[in-house]
RNA sequence: GGCCCCAUUGUCUAGCGGUUAGGACGUUGGCCUCUCACGCCGAAAACGCGGGUUCGAAUCCCGCUGGGGUCACCA
């Protein structure tokens, strides 16, 4: 079960150019490995290039794998899996071996290869490197509650850790639900480097004895990702730099298994305007969202390889095929980057005004002022205006970006506070996020979302629902709520309920 | 809080012992111009602090401070 050192990427059919060598001797093998458990993120399309391009870099023979990581059964779903794909498609952001075009490696979706994992566990099992946990969650949450109070660092206490590892084969042989834990060792470190930041040494007292097979039959991250990267002779882990201080169990794993580490490189993480790391209720992050905002592909690309790289030459504008070339580790930065959108849409600018008139028509077709698009907002209005020339002025809101609400009347309700409505439309995005059937955003789960939402609330269906669509579309008269907000989207919509927010947080109260 | 990572203008960054600390976004003054945008010229704006090492530190070392991440049967 050991990585052949040579000979193990798939041949390439034109062989290399001999006169044009390669930056590396040899061949490696990157992938991006996303959890299909929501919106594509543009931490995900971050990773991804920089996988990407340092393969491309390295040698023409290198592979960049697209593997899903849907161990996480209550939270993956195939609707996810495939926004990703496509959002990564749609930057261009392409992979030469994946669940969609195969490869030799596969198969390439987690969820197909649980008994590679719980062949691998029990290995683990006989080598005394994990063992079996009957913890029930009760007493784990018990236990954590008394290290919390104490003011202990929370981790496991090993209470299993200590049983006769024939007892605990016969427990589980007899149907009792139990986990597989990792044996950390109870002492000493473990160093590793990390490509760009040096040596790392972390000691093992500070790493739980992490959960690898979970009671479902389902491995963790932890499990999964090194049985994977190994089977999949994966030669560089590039991920983000939020994975660091599990690296050691990761490091354990492959000792325990005696296998090779790859290298490890672990990128800054993208950040809020306010330095934290970039999440969805401070930034957009939805890569939908930056597609409806009319943002280039290969802006988005351009942009994202400046988040912590530089080209050098003070050059700011390049393709993907570019960034490829110019490539390399030392030119990182690791103050993690702020997500600029300002900078973003000068970028965005400057690659617009490149293009001639019918290039700059194919790329408006292409967003929403097409047939498609104009296809379903149709529907909406036909019926309520009387001229086709009314027609831009009753569905602006469908085409523009953020609405300025300083002269919109109304938009708190009688009664209601600024600050009132602020965190009731604070409440109800968030909510919106979490409630996986409002997710699909379809007028068929809007509404029955909204009328429950409004219950919980206390607000009166008429207050939030002008409420909301004044927020959404900066009108009060407007198509029908639910459907006008299928059709400008989850992204859209969502952003613009935040921006309201915001915006009415800064309202004294009359 | 423990551990780990990081640290140049508000933001993205160049710099890798000797520079008037450069470029870009944003802000701002002006020029161009029927308006706006573009473009052009200019301005304000940074090496977090304290110790070392050195003839000489933004650059090397240590401490502090600050920021971030992580401590799940999520990834």
């Amino acid at each position: 079960m050991t990585a052949s050192p040579a000979g193990w990427y798939p041949p390439r059919m034109p062989g290399p150019a001999p006169d044009a060598p390669a930056p590396t001797a040899t061949p490696v093998r990157v992938r991006i490995a996303p959890s299909p458990t929501g919106d594509p993120h543009v931490g995900t399309a971050y990773i991804a290039l920089f996988n990407r391009v340092f393969a491309r870099h390295s040698h023409p023979d290198s592979r960049f794998v697209l593997r899903i990581e849907d161990t996480d059964r209550t939270r993956s779903t195939p609707e996810s899996e495939a926004a990703i794909l496509r959002a990564l498609s749609w930057l261009g952001l392409t992979w030469d071996e994946g669940p969609d075009v195969g490869g030799p490696f596969g198969p390439y979706r987690q969820s197909e290869r649980t008994a590679i994992y719980t062949e691998h566990a029990g290995i683990l099992i006989e080598r005394g490197r994990a063992y079996r946990c009957f913890c029930t969650a009760e007493r784990l949450a018990e236990v954590r509650a008394r290290q919390l109070a104490a003011k202990q660092t929370p981790g496991y206490d090993g209470h299993c850790r200590t049983l006769a590892p024939a007892d605990a084969a016969a427990r589980a042989a007899a149907g009792e639900t139990h986990v597989v834990r990792l044996a950390m060792p109870e002492s000493g470190n473990t160093t590793f480097v990390d490509r760009l930041r040096g040596e790392i040494t972390i000691a093992n007292e500070q790493v739980d004895d992490q959960v690898l097979l979970k009671s479902d039959g389902f491995p963790t991250y932890h499990l999964a990702n090194v049985v994977d990267d190994h089977l999949m002779q994966i030669s560089h882990v590039i991920r983000a730099e939020e994975w660091l201080s599990s690296t050691p169990k990761h490091v354990v794993l492959y000792d325990a298994f005696g296998w090779t580490a790859p290298e490890w490189i672990h990128m800054p993480l993208l950040r809020n305007l306010d330095k934290s790391k970039i999440s969805k209720r401070k930034n957009p992050v939805s890569l939908d969202y930056y597609r409806d905002a009319g943002i280039l592909p290969e802006v988005l690309v351009n942009f994202l390889g400046l988040m912590g790289w530089s080209f050098g030459n003070e050059r700011e504008k390049f393709t993907l095929t570019e960034m490829e070339g110019a490539f390399s580790w030392d030119k990182i930065s690791l103050g993690g980057p702020v997500f600029d959108l300002d900078k973003l849409a000068w970028l965005n600018s400057l690659y617009l005004r490149e293009l001639d008139d019918s290039a700059f028509l194919a790329r408006l077709l292409a967003w929403r002022l097409g047939p498609d698009y104009l296809a379903r907002v149709v529907p909406l209005v036909r019926e309520r205006i009387r001229r086709l020339d009314e027609f831009v002025a009753h569905t602006s809101f469908f085409f523009v970006g953020d609405l300025d609400y300083t002269s919109v009347k109304d938009l708190v309700p009688k009664g209601r506070s600024p600050k009132d409505t602020s965190s009731v439309l604070a409440e109800l995005v968030d909510k919106l996020d979490e409630d996986r059937d409002a997710r699909a955003f379809t007028k068929a789960t809007l509404e029955p979302f909204f009328r429950s939402f409004c219950e919980a609330s206390g607000w009166k269906t008429k207050e939030l629902f002008m409420t909301v669509r004044l927020a959404v579309t900066g009108l009060a008269a407007t198509p029908p709520l639910f459907e006008t907000m299928e059709v400008c989207g989850r992204e859209l919509t969502r952003r613009r309920l935040r921006q309201c927010a915001a915006y009415l947080k800064t309202l004294k109260a009359p």
